[in-house]
DNA sequence: TTTAATTTTGTAATCAGTACAAATTTCTAT
DNA sequence: ATAGAAATTTGTACTGATTACAAAATTAAA
């Protein structure tokens, strides 16, 4: 249970209530929630909460890694507390995010890096599919 | 020169003159502009030409796929003609696009793609490199 | 050459994300 | 403890990319 405390203070995060909140929301939720998801939420068991606040809170997750803000999504940001590497699969239809596990613990994104980046320093990777997600090939329509 | 218009007919898309600017831009500015990027290039020289018919005509490209929109910047979506499999890499320093040239002609995304994707169907691919460019490293600062 | 279909245009609206400064909380040093 | 400094949170106002929409213009078809 305060296990995200002493987590959030490791990566040099000071464990405020809200941000405790929003990193075991990330930590209980791992859909990809967007950051109004987040918000609303939370806002009923922390009214005082504010959205800036959870702006805020992701954009520091970010700088010390425990969070990525994913883009797959060309509305908007979509959050998730796994930093193992691991590719984002978003279905056309419906809209749902899942994760693609890469084989080998990311051996091969370290493969693809390798290739022709002479010279670039490479801190982030992120593989991004879309399709159609199984459930939504077996609906009628 | 008139070849665009033939490009765009052979990819079912009616060569309209702005749809011929549009293309015609995008074919000769391959660092991977903005909307805005587009509009401000062709408004001189086509002084009528509308925001909403560049995003139009950019979303039926797509469509098409004789466009690649990319999300690899969270302000603002950039474009590629460039429809060959491959990589890009953003510079968080600068913001400049590379196209990375994936080995083998997409086939590590290919084998990137099988993995743990059982019963998805992807239609695209995006990998997105972060970091710093060559010329950003040898800056002072 | 009128009618229908497509495309373009301009304006208004939307909505995610940010700036900012006041208010609150937390930390530190007496 | 406690005053003052530092960090965090909050609310409001703003920005800026993208979309909705309906009228105007262009093109195709009969």
């Amino acid at each position: 249970m305060e296990k995200v405390q002493e987590y959030l203070m490791s990566k040099g995060i000071r464990p405020s209530p809200q941000r405790i909140a929003i990193m075991n929301y990330l930590l209980d939720n791992c859909n990809h929630p967007t950051v109004e998801a987040v918000y609303d939420a939370l806002h009923t068991s922390m009214p005082t909460l504010s959205k800036t606040t959870v702006y805020n809170t992701l954009k520091l997750f970010e700088e010390k890694k425990v969070v990525q803000l994913l883009n797959i999504d060309e509305r908007n940001v979509r959050l998730d507390a796994t930093m193992e590497p691991h590719a984002h699969f978003q279905c056309m239809r419906c809209g749902k995010i899942f994760d693609v596990s890469v084989k080998n613990g990311g051996k091969m994104a370290e493969l693809l890096r390798m290739n022709e980046m002479t010279g670039f320093e490479v801190q982030q990777t992120q593989i991004y599919y879309k399709g159609i997600c199984p459930h939504c090939q077996s609906e009628k329509e």
